[in-house]
DNA sequence: CAAAATACGATTAAATAAAACGTATATAAC
DNA sequence: GTTATATACGTTTTATTTAATCGTATTTTG
């Protein structure tokens, strides 16, 4: 339970690099997965999840890159969560997907999403310009 | 991030079938397993497992089952997850196990501790019987 | 045109979670 | 005492999810 997977970590590490810099400097996929050991291809891909969901803006190029579209204190950790993976939720039963196999004789669907509820608030309260510290 | 395991799921759902029923009436592995289309060596671990933690008690025989052993106002979700998982935490490098390999050069170690404490203040601040209404 | 960057679908590999198996022990009912 | 039914628990196997890799296309600088 309540593990944060890898995609979140690059991603949170990603931001604190590229917000440590100013506004024209760009930062390529490659900097950042040199510096800080991330393979290439995944930490590509979750910055180009995070600009197509606006949080970045790209540049094209031979000298191209990220930089931040948003100010950070707009986003929250379950919106960053959202941009990577989607509609997130407790349990199977809460998801859009197929539903799970034994609610019909479940007796805590009621539960569990209240839980549910709450516990995205928390993530909702807490912006990721305060986990960062920037 | 942040999903549920089963092993949870199943003890929520097998504290609110116990809850529910008098403190003389033993509730057995193979009773929940079969009202909840759960596997029952499954069932059996978890129930093992809380009553190891004394969460429940168990009684041995023919007639056995298992008996809540403390209040559910008394236990937090943390703690039921720890009972069930021992140590949690957000990332590997907090962890008691072996440590992050890239920790060397990662920016964000300070900053997820500070996140991991707030999540584990947010769930400890949540009751099993405020989740389960009871 | 060549080099270096983003973009993205598809596949493979690794790690984790879930389930199943096997055996031992305790006790109530008969 | 024997049998049936329950907990106890270590091991193994299977399924699922996550992480990483591969391959190719597109864009733009120099
Ligand atoms: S229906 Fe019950 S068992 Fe199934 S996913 Fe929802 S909470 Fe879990
Ligand atoms: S050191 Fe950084 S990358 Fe490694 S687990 Fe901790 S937060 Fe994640």
């Amino acid at each position: 339970m309540n593990k944060m997977n890898k995609k979140m970590e690059y991603a949170l590490m990603a931001l604190k690099h590229i917000s440590g810099k100013s506004d024209q400097d760009l930062t390529s996929a490659k900097e950042i997965s040199e510096q800080m050991h991330i393979p290439f291809e995944v930490m590509a891909k979750v910055l180009q999840a995070l600009a197509s969901r606006g949080l970045l803006k790209a540049e094209y190029g031979a000298s191209g890159g990220y930089v931040l579209a948003r100010p950070l204190s707009e986003v929250s950790v379950h919106g960053l969560s959202e941009m990577l993976e989607g509609h997130v939720a407790l349990t199977k039963c809460l998801g859009n997907d197929e539903p799970c196999e034994i609610s019909g004789t479940c007796n805590i669907t009621s539960p569990i999403s209240n839980l549910n509820k709450k516990v995205q608030e928390f993530y909702k309260s807490v912006s990721l310009s305060e986990v960062l510290h920037v």
